[in-house]
DNA sequence: ACATACCTGTGACTTTTGGCACAAGTGGTC
DNA sequence: GACCACTTGTGCCAAAAGTCACAGGTATGT
């Protein structure tokens, strides 16, 4: 499988037998914008690592959503891996962002059993949880102890694309459920930054304004 | 070391040569309440298991804290099992809170090479890792999707000792401290409780009371 | 008994966030 | 052009959380 190439450099894969083992149990898959990978309460029986596309995990609670986690080429489930050590249900959901997206599925017992054996899916396995880790300690803080507009202007800071002039393209309602709030919180806030001059609105756009 | 052994058990560390590996590149620390094992920003150059006591893992910002988690007998900072594996600075604060403690460190290159020697020390690290991003999920979604008035009788609940009748003994500041939020706050929502009949307030104590 | 440090309660007010309702704009499709 | 789904703006109000200020209680040490 030569789509798998890449993911192998990447996470430093190299024993040939590891390699023969992922392409003799895992099994690629591919699929449509929007569609679910994963759904809330479900049982995961395989471990799904992103080869193509970009997927957004997050949690929901009624009529609410936040943010966990986007991944993005080559980049693991990390809620998936940590369940096929005890299996357990997803407590999030993924759907895909992307026009479409190739996924490499690997049953959950494979998982495990790797990492005793190779050297390199073991660390794999060690980094994911590790970088995940850190990234959700930061999530966990920036809602513990900073505002709706600080956390606000900090995820459209880091989703300006700069090739584009630095614009977010997004809906109001769709930053609101990165961010765990409402619609018409996210308007308002957006509407303060326009009259402080470090946004301008647009349909469907925000474009970043550095003043410095 | 006899005080190992409880750890080993728990851990399922059966390798004689890793359980000679710990007894000598390991050492043991003796705390006293209120002792600061690791600051925010430090460096962290010792994995920290604890053998003894009771230490409370937390974020601060300002005036403001909020519980990470705690650390029982026999359980390892987490945080410090991240660091050991890219060295970075500690986001968090970690303080004994019972009376006195123990510590068995592990200086970091240890913790990765064994992980490669070992298996039950991989296993050790990975269920460390794999056990506290679950917890950590929770308290996520919690804070996002929960009022401060659901995750305080969320908090009491958990906390109150079946073997003192329910009771919470703690003061308004520290529970304060550990939801992320101010004084005041938590003495209005207590007092709302108390009223709604569900608690029984006392000097640093409080009482749950469970109608059903 | 006095000083001191900590703990609790609470009034008054502000800021932040959320919920409801409705108007108007945009862009597609049949 | 008519219809539809989605998007944005905003007035109005309510709930949740935070801030400031101060009074009085409790526990402890000297």
């Amino acid at each position: 499988m030569k789509a798998l190439e890449p993911f192998y450099q990447q996470m430093g894969i190299r024993e040939p037998a590891l390699r023969q083992a992922i392409e003799k149990h895992g099994f690629v898959t591919a699929h449509v914008a929007q569609e679910r990978l994963i759904k809330t309460g479900e049982y995961i029986k395989v471990l799904k690592i992103l080869l193509q596309g970009r997927v957004r995990v997050f949690q929901e609670s009624e009529d609410r959503e936040i943010l966990i986690y986007y991944l993005s080429q080559m980049e693991t489930c990390t809620l998936s891996l940590s369940a096929c050590f005890g299996d357990c249900q997803s407590t999030v959901s993924a759907i895909v962002e992307s026009n479409q997206a190739q996924v490499l599925n690997i049953p959950v017992r494979y998982v495990t059993d790797w990492c005793h054996q190779y050297p390199s899916w073991n660390h794999f396995t060690i980094d994911t949880f590790r970088h995940s880790y850190q990234v959700l300690m930061e999530s966990y803080s920036m809602l513990a102890f900073k505002t709706l507009n600080e956390r606000l202007w900090e995820y459209l800071t880091n989703n300006a694309c700069p090739s584009t002039n630095n614009v977010v393209l997004m809906s109001h309602q769709q930053i609101a459920n990165e961010l765990g709030t409402t619609r018409e919180v996210v308007s308002r806030l957006l509407k303060k930054l326009e009259k402080q001059q470090r946004i301008r609105l647009g349909q469907k756009s925000i474009q970043i304004i550095y003043s410095s």
